[in-house]
RNA sequence: GGCCAGGUGGCAGAGUGGUUAUGCAGCGGAUUGCAAAUCCGCGUACAUCGGUUCGAUUCCGGUCCUGGCCUCCA
């Protein structure tokens, strides 16, 4: 089965096929870290964690190199550790720390490499070289800029071309620039800022270049996937293949541009400069991991998708149905999954319609089918969802309280069993107040936490 | 102004040139000491105006509306 995808590049649906036919690798923009990440940066973590795990079916897990890198020089960390006193090192250390625990905690694995932009200055300045010696960039005023009017192809991705942009500009153009469009490669740094020592003074890289460096370094000139949020499209990953692809006429840069459509709360986008945002931090405190990503994997990755606490209650409710049927089944262990799973996730990762079918087999669970757990298990395996177990799901909490509860579960059965209701309806009330639930079934009763 | 998306039933959200997914919520029933879970049954949709077609929500064109990018942004 061959995954497709809408390439922004081509604007069409297009089957992946390879560089390499037997590998697959791809690079996703990741988190600047200043600060903690929110929901709407959750959505490309998740999609493309997805993507990962269903590329590592198909070609095997040693096959597929999944580069999401981490940008920990950028002038807003800069501002940041400044307003809270702190060394910027220090900052980026614990802001990364808990992004892992956040993307941990959506259930995302780990990328096979997560580059650090700190890292890679050197594969920066080489990368300005070459990029000066060929005349695509020049030297100002301590400055690198990308000379943009000397690459032809700029603005195929965005379908913007040099002179729109231009005359769409809102901002001042730097007097240092030879064209409006040019862009910052390298800018100078004073003692309190972070730098490094270059041919051209001491100072640190733009944005742009940083993912230039390094999506070349652990991926080569070419490439099969680039993914990211929509709103990177310009300038920042038009600029990347500019970067890249005037660096070295050989490249092609990313073959395949898969971008996901926002997360919009009432809206509009959401995002720190609007202040509408909720950290998956926050979110989690109040609801599971697994019912934030499921939300995020309700809508297709390019679909516009509209926060709402409605939008995560029903999330958990279709998880509760999945749980529901897992304990019913006696917690099977997880079978392949299903074809058609892999069908629609493989057509441009049609993450509803696999849902759909996951609610299918629930179905085939309550139905009493043979192999519909492990099926639905299975299916869970490519979402990433599902891998706990429906005790853990239900009961997860305060292990303490749990001792309690089953003490009070035994003394509604007594009373149960002297037909003395009442009480029996006074102890499921009591916990019910404390958001806990009594089921009784055939094999005696059982409790969750709602 | 340029460029890019999106408008599907109460909500979320797929899909399709002709029988209109799926889930949540709602209503009726079964089951239950009462519940929960589950099962059975029920309901209103495809922004708008034209065109193509035997037939369009689905293809084409116009219009309206919403959002995004052009500055940092997933």
């Amino acid at each position: 089965m061959t995954f497709q995808a809408y390439n922004t590049l081509t604007r069409q649906k297009e089957p992946l096929e390879p560089i390499e036919p037997a590998k697959v690798g791809f690079y996703v923009c990741g988190p600047t870290v200043y600060d903690l990440i929110h929901l709407g940066n959750a959505r490309p973590l998740v999609v493309f964690d997805v993507l990962f795990r269903l590329l590592r079916l198909e070609y095997g897990d040693g096959n597929v190199k999944y580069v999401r890198n981490i940008t920990d020089v950028e002038d807003k960390i800069n501002a940041v550790a400044k307003e809270r006193g702190i060394a910027i090192f220090e900052l980026t250390a614990t802001t990364t720390e808990r992004f892992h625990e956040d993307a941990a905690a959506l259930g995302c694995l780990e990328p096979t490499v997560e580059p650090r932009a700190t890292a890679h200055i050197p594969e920066m300045i080489t990368l300005m070289e070459t990029l000066i010696a060929r005349g695509h960039a020049y030297v100002a005023e301590g400055h690198v800029l990308f000379d943009v009017p000397s690459y032809a192809p700029y603005g195929k991705l965005s379908g913007n071309s040099r002179d729109e942009i231009v005359a769409g500009a809102r901002i001042e153009v730097a007097p240092y620039k030879k064209d409006a469009a040019d862009f910052v490669l390298w800018k100078p740094s004073t003692d309190d800022q972070p730098g490094w020592e270059s041919p051209w003074g001491f100072g640190r890289p733009g944005w742009h270049l940083e993912c230039s460096a390094m999506s070349h370094k652990h991926l080569g000139a070419n490439f099969d996937i680039h993914g990211g949020g929509r709103d990177l499209i310009f300038p920042h990953h038009e600029n990347e293949v500019a970067q890249t692809c005037a660096a070295d006429p050989e490249s092609g840069f990313a073959r395949m541009w898969m971008h996901n459509g926002y997360l919009s709360v009432d809206g509009e986008k959401m995002s720190k400069s609007l202040g509408n945002f909720h950290t998956v931090r926050d979110l989690l405190e109040d609801w599971p991991g697994e019912a934030l990503r499921f939300a995020l994997l309700t809508a297709q990755y390019r679909q516009p998708l509209d926060f709402t606490f409605d939008l995560l209650k029903q999330a958990k409710a279709s998880l509760d149905r999945f749980y529901n049927a897992l304990a019913q089944s006696a917690e099977p262990a997880a079978g392949p999954v299903p074809d058609d799973v892999l069908a629609a996730l493989n057509d441009d990762l049609n993450t509803p319609q696999a849902i759909s079918i996951m609610h299918s087999l629930a179905d085939g669970v309550f139905r009493g089918e043979k192999g519909a757990g492990a099926a639905l298990r299975g299916a869970g395996v490519v979402m990433g969802l599902l891998q706990s177990s429906a005790k853990d799901w239900f009961q997860s909490g305060d292990d303490d309280e749990a001792g309690e509860i089953e003490d009070l579960i035994a003394q509604r059965l007594a009373a149960r069993a002297n037909k003395d209701f009442a009480e029996a309806d006074r102890i499921r009330d009591a916990l019910k107040a404390r958001s806990i639930d009594l089921m009784d079934g055939p094999e005696g009763t059982t409790w969750r936490r709602t």
